[in-house]
RNA sequence: GGGUAGGUGGCAGAGCGGUCAAAUGCACCAGACUGUAAAUCUGGCGGACUUCGUCCUACGGGGGUUCGAAUCCCUCCCUACCCA
């Protein structure tokens, strides 16, 4: 293990909140002292299994730990899917069948490997003991809070003052218990979590407190940005880069993320150090020479994002790939086939609005249309425009169709 | 259990008997500009067609009143608030 000192350093970059610091360093002191490494708790519901960017930020912080020589703690959460999450009201409830939370669990994993060493970390599902709980059980740990406390919570209470206000249903406000809970079961000493954590987190330091134990130091990690650059990155925003995605994806993604997100982006998702973070991104004062063109760092960014998933040759075979449609304005080397029927077509050749249709490209003859108009659509290796949404495209085998920059496709007859 | 206010397009939020496929903002798609960034401007954004137009399906579910309903009535479901 290495000094105290340097431990720190290393956990401190790019942390949102550390509460409380001085605790923490008594912790590392201790055991650096005695040589047992900290229990490092991060849990996750076994629900939505993409993993993207995102939720890597804590995972990352979890590896910094196990590089660290501590043990990673990860909470499979299968007792609280079991029970089905009713918040989102016209979604659904899919009760997860036990079968299901074992694949999604199992599937979680394999995603976040490339993050967090799966094979040293200790893996628990709550059901562990969360199964045994009787409804005495349930009461004593309800006790251990009251409702004034849980409305300190800020979602909470913005829902509670919204002007029409939102719903609070009774179990949400079980959650944070639970979730501390899992910390007394573990005997965590620090548990990791987005900002938005905080709170639980801080509940986990409270029961076991109650039950005797040392109370968990809670770490938390900025709520990475989507590309948007505004709202939090999350599947339902479809604003986010999945860890499974292909490398050429991930890449054109990271390209297309503000500059001013960049700088967030490296903290968060790369081990550069801040001050050469604030180099890159020309953040701060500096000579104008020294400044980092933007695009180009962008593609560092980019570079190491995919090399993280893919390997260093993939993230450069992606960078080309980008360059080439981007920068030179080429078609892509691999464009997707989608099938036509030669049945659907006329001596030959088919309505440029049908054709559209038929491709995927758009969702409605009317669509086609407009897009059309707008001359958004070329066809062939020359790029003729097609402006007229009446016209008949004779239809070849391999024929290219792109609408806009990025959509391209390319007829397969048959 | 009683009372009140509500449920409108992906979201927010107007409309309150015809001129409503439904204002406005955001998001989204495309065009111009560019570093596929941002910003800005333009067009579009339920579906179909022979598109300066016609038709179909839509304003929580169901039923009704009317020549005509998102708008009025009944009922059911859902949410918040107040009282108990």
């Amino acid at each position: 293990m290495i000094p105290v000192e340097e431990q720190l350093a290393r956990i401190r970059r790019g942390c949102d909140a550390i509460v409380p610091e001085d605790e923490l360093r008594r912790k590392l002191e201790r055991s650096l002292a005695t040589g047992k490494p900290l229990r490092v708790k991060y849990g996750i519901d076994p629900t939505g299994i993409d993993v993207h960017l995102g939720h890597t930020v804590p995972l990352r912080k979890l590896r910094v730990f196990q590089e660290l020589g501590h043990q990673a703690v990860l909470i499979i959460g299968d007792y609280t899917a079991m029970v089905g999450d009713p918040s989102g009201r016209d979604v659904t409830r899919t009760r997860l069948t036990p079968e299901k939370i074992a694949a999604n669990a199992h599937d979680y994993l394999a995603q976040i490997r490339k993050v967090v060493d799966v094979d040293k970390a200790e893996v628990r599902h709550n059901g562990e003991w969360f199964g045994k709980y009787s409804f005495l059980d349930v009461l004593a740990l309800t006790g251990k809070t009251t409702v004034q406390r849980m409305l300190e919570r800020d979602d909470f209470t913005k829902r509670f003052r919204a002007v029409p206000s939102k719903p609070i249903y009774l179990h949400e406000c079980l959650y944070p218990l639970m979730q501390g809970q899992d910390s007394v079961e573990i005997r965590a000493d620090v548990e990791l979590g987005g900002s938005e954590q905080l709170f639980n987190l801080n509940m986990g330091r409270e029961l076991q407190k109650d039950a005797g134990q040392e109370p968990q130091i809670c770490i938390t990690m900025p709520i990475l940005r989507g590309l948007d650059g505004e709202r939090r990155m999350g599947k339902s925003l479809g604003n986010y880069i999945g860890v499974g995605e292909p490398a050429y994806d991930q890449f054109a993604k990271a390209m297309s993320i503000p500059d001013s997100i960049m700088g967030e982006w490296f903290l968060l998702l790369t081990d550069r150090s801040p001050s050469n973070v604030r180099t890159l991104t020309n953040e701060g004062a500096g000579p104008e020479d020294t400044h980092t063109h933007p695009m180009v760092a962008k593609k560092m960014l980019g570079r190491e994002i995919v090399t993280a998933y893919h390997g260093a040759d993939a993230a450069h075979a992606a960078q080309a790939e980008w360059e080439r449609r981007f920068s030179m304005g080429q078609d892509p080397s691999d464009i997707p086939a989608i099938a036509i029927s030669p049945t659907d077509l006329v001596d030959g050749t088919l309505p440029i609005g049908k054709l559209l249709v038929l491709l995927g490209l758009v969702k409605s003859g009317n669509e086609a249309r407009q897009k059309v108009t707008e001359g958004a659509v070329t066809v062939g290796p020359d790029r003729t425009k097609i402006a007229d949404p009446k016209v008949a495209v004779p239809v070849l085998d391999g024929l290219i169709v792109r609408l806009g920059t990025k959509k391209v496709v390319k007829v397969k007859l048959g």
